[in-house]
RNA sequence: GCCCUCGUAGCUCAGCAGGAUAGAGCAAUCGCCUCCUAAGCGAUAGGUCACACGUUCGAAUCGUGUCGAGGGCGCCA
């Protein structure tokens, strides 16, 4: 419909054109937005304001100029000038009544966008240190990520999503000795933990592991183990010269081998965990990039080979820094370290040009608020690998605080006192989670009301739309019950029959539904999504209350089943994108 | 100190490339079930869009500054 109507005042654009009423050269992007409210028609246009100062003429005669000139058609009814000089478009009821024809012609496809060119691109979301279970704050992370990735999907983009596997790092080395603690205490060894390193339980069960699989082969005692040790941090000494300490010792004792062994047990079991989890939130990814993968194929090298070809490294002080700053950074990175290392940086500069080179067009990152560090320097990044920066996009999400009883929970991850994802999934349902965190916007503070996210009423969106849902399969129901069945031909001719209020909202409001994608997959935004759905689901809640369906009238009654089996369909469709179910009943 | 995000009804938030009278939901008040699920609907009330300048036909929206909130600034990951 807006093409359409765009359409008309491009033609009539081109007109005054030809007339010599507008400079031929001007070039026009035509403005056509949705009305507030139906006095003004459907749509409205700013086209006469915007021109009006090239034109020579007052905004509101320009547009009676626009409004003679455009051809005519049989979904408008009329056009008029209002206010300033907006150019106001009222439909016929055939506009309306043909989204109904449209939706159900096109069923699930309904709000499916077609996008020509090119357009593969990669969404990376989650990627959370394999170091422990997912915690509350990831989730908004992957309830973002994953209703994102659907939303480009739907709005014809070609999308992989991936997930970066952090296996390499000096975090995973902490982890793989925490294990090795752990064990030794369970084998009877009484070591002292370090208060700095992972505390949680599922270290305990993970050890538990190795033991049952390899018994006390891998026991040191106690002082063989602290032999050498630094102070802990226990006792006063520096916590991270401590646990670099310990994994020494734990390469020296363990060797390769048995080092490996706790390293790759943490590490799967963990990776296991997150898979499962995701899986169970409806959270999926194509790929699991691991960063080993990433060093071991050279790509760390040859990224940094990159960088020095074209003239952005340089040495000081044994170690190899990136001139960040002649590219927009606050400050120089290094990249490879005194010791000979590459540093983390250093591997984000390799994956992000990996994805360049597997063909991504675009590569879109979503990370959480506290990482709005990495930006700049990824985007130097880019820069002194020679590549456009726009193709490398960077989201980041807000923080979400949990409120109970009307007060904040209190978290910490050092104290292991965090909340899982998997707590709260059975504590809320999948459902009430994956819409709560994409609800509000992904750069605005999340408050998230567990207790509202629970209860079964009407303050509850997630069940508010997924009622409306329910309430419709139900019509349905009780229409077989009454021997009698929906008969979408008859419906479809009798669309005329529909001319209340409440219908022509419902109907304007489910032709907003493919706009509402487009937009918010232009804008990275699921929440317009959640919010459309919530407006679909009152229209359809004030229609139910104020008229029955299931009337006497044979092509009324179908007219007004075409109608909601429409807004059904939209609200299926939509729910699924944000990994929210709709029930039949509730 | 420097940088990022944000500031809209009592509360939680929308406001989609600047548009017409700033919108929802909760909470408040008043109504609606012999009627397809009341997990619902209708009505009333509620605002200096933090503040000040600027840009223009027009600013909650763009720019600068001030105030306030949260976050980030390692040869950590």
């Amino acid at each position: 419909m807006k093409e359409h109507l765009e359409e008309l005042l491009a033609q009539s654009m081109l007109h005054l054109q030809r007339e010599g009423v507008l400079p031929a050269e001007s070039e026009i992007g035509i403005q056509l937005e949705r009305t507030r409210s139906p006095e003004h028609g459907e749509f409205a246009s700013n086209l006469a304001m915007v021109l009006a100062k090239d034109a020579g003429m007052p905004p509101r005669e320009l547009a009676q100029a626009i409004i003679e000139r455009t051809p005519k058609s049989r979904q408008v009814e009329r056009m008029e000038v209002a206010g300033p000089g907006f150019i106001n478009f009222y439909l016929q009821t055939c506009a309306f009544t043909g989204v109904i024809k449209d939706a159900l012609r096109q069923r699930e496809n309904y709000g499916q966008l077609v996008r020509v060119g090119l357009n593969r691109v990669t969404l990376e979301y989650v990627s959370a240190n394999p170091t422990g279970p997912l915690h509350v704050g990831h989730g908004r992370g992957a309830a973002y990520g994953a209703s994102l990735a659907n939303i480009l999907v739907a709005a014809g983009y070609e999308i992989q999503r991936e997930y970066y596997v952090n296996d390499n790092g000096r975090q995973m080395d902490i982890l793989a000795v925490c294990v090795w603690l752990r064990y030794l205490e369970l084998c009877g060894e009484i070591i002292s933990f370090p208060d700095n390193g992972y505390r949680g339980d599922y270290i305990y069960d993970i050890a538990r592991l190795v033991r049952v699989e390899h018994g006390d082969k891998w026991r040191f005692t106690r002082l063989a183990v602290e032999e050498g040790l630094p102070l802990s941090p226990q006792a006063g000494g520096e916590g991270e010269t401590y646990l670099d300490a310990l994994i020494a010792k734990a390469r020296e004792l363990l060797g390769d081998e048995g080092y490996l062994v706790f390293f790759n047990t943490a590490l799967n079991n963990i990776l296991d965990d997150i898979k499962d989890d995701l899986a169970d939130f409806g959270v999926v990814f194509d790929k699991w990039f691991s960063e080993r993968d990433l060093e071991e194929s050279g790509s760390v090298q040859h990224a940094i080979d990159r960088l020095g070809k074209n003239g952005y490294l340089y040495e000081k002080d044994g170690a190899t820094w990136f001139k960040a700053t002649e590219l927009g950074d606050e400050k120089d990175r290094v990249v490879i370290r005194e010791n000979g290392r590459t540093t983390y940086f250093a591997s984000d500069i390799a994956y992000f040009l990996n994805k360049l080179e597997r063909g991504f067009k675009r590569a879109v990152y979503i990370f959480g608020a506290d990482h709005h560090g990495y930006v700049a320097r990824l985007q130097a990044a880019a820069r002194g690998l020679g590549e456009d920066p726009d193709r490398l996009e960077i989201l980041l999400v807000q923080f979400a605080v949990l409120f109970r009883f009307g007060e904040k929970v209190a978290m910490s991850t050092r104290s292991g006192q965090f909340i899982t994802l998997r707590e709260l999934r059975e504590e809320v349902s999948t459902d009430a989670a994956r819409f709560f965190y994409v609800m509000r916007s992904h750069d605005q503070h999340l408050d998230f009301d567990l207790d509202l996210a629970k209860s079964r009423s009407n303050e509850n969106p997630v069940f508010y739309i997924q009622y409306a849902h329910a309430r419709i399969c139900s019509v349905f129901r009780n229409l077989l019950d009454m021997d009698q069945r929906h008969n979408e031909a008859i419906g479809e001719v009798a669309l005329d029959l529909l001319t209340q209020d409440h219908e022509f909202q419902l109907m304007r409001n489910i032709s907003k539904f493919p706009e509402t994608i487009d937009s918010a997959a232009r804008l990275r935004a699921p929440h317009m999504l959640a919010h459309y759905l919530h407006s679909l689901a009152t229209d359809l809640h004030s229609y139910y209350n104020a008229h029955q369906f299931l009337v006497e009238d044979e092509n009324l009654r179908n007219a007004r089943l075409n109608l909601v089996l429409a807004t059904k369909m939209v609200l299926s469709k939509g729910l699924g994108i944000l990994g929210v179910s709709a029930p039949e009943e509730m």
